[in-house]
DNA sequence: AATATATGTTACTAATATCGTAATATTAAA
DNA sequence: TTTAATATTACGATATTAGTAACATATATT
């Protein structure tokens, strides 16, 4: 039934999958190769057919994890909604944990000599930052921001709000975290007044 | 002002406060002994002075858990309160991180041959759960607990109970961990019924 | 069935990381 | 000032991991 070519790609994906769990958990330097092999029930051969190095499935596992956040706010906003809408859409999608990058995956990419790790994440981070902010000087030209808030200010918050979702005390604060985004998301477009501007 | 034994005590606690804290994340295995030092900001001859290797600072870590584990159930159990209240403490205890042992940790203790570590740990067990056991034979005595229920089912359940504390979709379901703790409390001494016998 | 290709197993060396100790320099308390 | 504790550095011993090779086995293709 299965070609040898899907068999390859099951394998590679499995591999890949395996370690985007570890480096998750654990950072990269914490990981070793024959670990990532035993989580994906494959013989480090396997491995070393597919990967040359830890470093390279790192660096695929990452390039994954940022082109997926990169799509997923691409189809978010290329919905036709309203800008509010979509706004809450990008807060929620933080929610997910594949959209945060781990804490112990970071530290590892900006300690030791990552320099092609970091590198990635840095041309990622320009890539989608630019990207917003158009969308949101676009969504002030609309009419749809006020005209007296700097972009750049709206920029910060949202990357604040957004790590604010994941913070346990909010949560504990709101219920869930489905009440969270929904409050978060008040506060973004609203503020607190009762008596609303245009 | 500070004494030498004091500092002594110090850097001995910070040691052990960061072996806890980085054992918990990523198991034993995966932490190295200039790892915890610098999480302690301390030399490694320092670590060197206070303990003689890795082992023996996690069995000291492990020891501390466990004993606070059981003082807390002491002091819950000795309380002048009705059994009631008690097993609702109990539940509550065990949503404290430090009352469940971490996952990585028990991994790591119960793979190699950490013989005295998986010894340390099962005499724990051993003698908390003797005494819990007794704990509720007298409570059914007393008339607290229904007769027909035999007290190994009464184990069985309040260990998965406790453990469903800490389960992401029963916080979902119930809103915040304060709840869920209460609406298993209740199911633990009413069942569903709305009628309540004795 | 025969063949080719992918994978598993085992064993091994090289590279690297970690351990544990000693000697010396600094710091802080008595 | 004297004493004890700690930091720093360097180092050899040890343990772990990386990466490769040779061969055996399994699976798909012909």
């Amino acid at each position: 039934m299965a070609s040898q070519n899907e068999n390859i790609n099951k394998n590679r994906r499995g591999l890949l999958e395996a370690a985007r769990t570890l480096f998750w958990k654990h950072g990269i330097r914490r990981v070793t190769i024959q670990e990532i092999c035993s989580e994906a029930s494959v013989s480090k051969m396997t491995f070393y057919r597919q990967f040359t190095n830890k470093n390279e499935i790192a660096a695929q596992v990452l390039r994954d994890i940022l082109e997926k956040g990169m799509g997923d706010y691409h189809r978010i906003m290329q919905q036709e909604i309203t800008f509010a809408e979509k706004m809450q859409q990008v807060i929620m999608l933080k929610n997910e944990s594949t959209n945060h990058i781990s804490d112990e995956f970071v530290k590892d990419i900006y300690q030791q000599n990552q320099t092609e790790l970091r590198a990635m994440i840095e041309s990622y981070q320009h890539e989608i930052s630019t990207e917003v902010r158009n969308d949101f000087a676009q969504a002030q030209q609309n009419g749809f921001i006020r005209q007296d808030v700097e972009i750049d200010f709206i920029m910060y918050m949202m990357d604040r709000l957004t790590r604010m979702i994941l913070d346990e005390k909010l949560l504990a604060l709101c219920g869930d975290s489905q009440q969270a985004i929904m409050e978060v998301t008040r506060f973004f477009f609203y503020g607190i007044l009762t008596q609303q501007p245009t």
